[in-house]
DNA sequence: TTCACTGCAAATGATTTGCAAAGCA
DNA sequence: TGCTTTGCAAATCATTTGCAGTGAA
């Protein structure tokens, strides 16, 4: 399990306040399992929930908690982007039709990933992290 | 080799009538070897190169080379995309300091990959295409 | 009280669009 | 001529920013 942003301590100790706006997006977040959401459908989810919180915190407090290490940006398609509740290595679907994306579960790609990319990276240069996008088309 | 579309036959035969715009932008993007463009970077390389072309064009022209498969696009960064002409079964790196991308040249990656992706598709969906992005820290 | 955080509205940056003028078939 | 394509400017969309007001320590 991961850290639990959703009560007053564990905020603290990731550097942040634990505000009302935080707290609330936080459990929003983390409270149902992993989950792929955009500032916007966040923002949503947030006023269908009853929670007064602008759409620039929205944005500010995804950015947060990425660089916190509690999220992980995923880019697949222009200009949106996700942010993915489940920060263990791990690859994704992209489902071209319909704009959504999804963990790859039992990951087999993830292990031949990290066993290459050391071997191959340019001199200088140290590897930050492998994002693998595998694009489908057809249902969801 | 890829369709020359520097002129006007194969312009033709890509289904794209040979305006002066595409034949110059085409001899930009597939007459220097393989390179990565963003719209803001072909368009000033067209205005040094003298090329009378609007943005809006330039826009336009990428995306129907993509559509016509000639260009590849490449998503890393938001909001910004890049389009590759090398359009092989290739992947790339993103230095995260600069911000640029780079092709991985000999590709390992690219056969591990190929070998597993198709065991993995969900059902009712079929591969359109797989994206390896190396993030890289450090020198470029 | 102090400094971080929030909310609003305006600014930004990439991209798209509407439409009249220009160009290819 | 007729249908594409272009260019410009305005529109759009996601995101960021400036700044005054609010809230946590």
């Amino acid at each position: 399990m991961e850290t639990d942003l959703t009560n007053v301590e564990n905020m603290r100790a990731v550097g942040l306040r634990p505000t009302r706006q935080r707290l609330a997006l936080a459990r929003l977040l983390f409270g149902h399992g992993n989950q792929h959401v955009t500032a916007e459908t966040l923002f949503e989810r947030a006023q269908m929930a009853g929670i007064k919180v602008s759409l620039a915190t929205v944005y500010n407090t995804l950015h947060q908690f990425t660089d916190a290490g509690l999220l992980r940006q995923v880019m697949v398609d222009t200009p949106r982007s996700y942010f993915d509740t489940n920060i263990t290595d791990h690859h994704h679907f992209y489902f071209e039709d319909t704009g959504k994306i999804a963990d790859i579960p039992h990951d087999r790609i993830n292990q031949q990933i990290n066993d290459i990319s050391p071997t191959i990276l340019p001199a200088g240069t140290s590897l930050s992290r492998v994002d693998v996008v595998v694009r489908l088309r057809g249902a969801e």
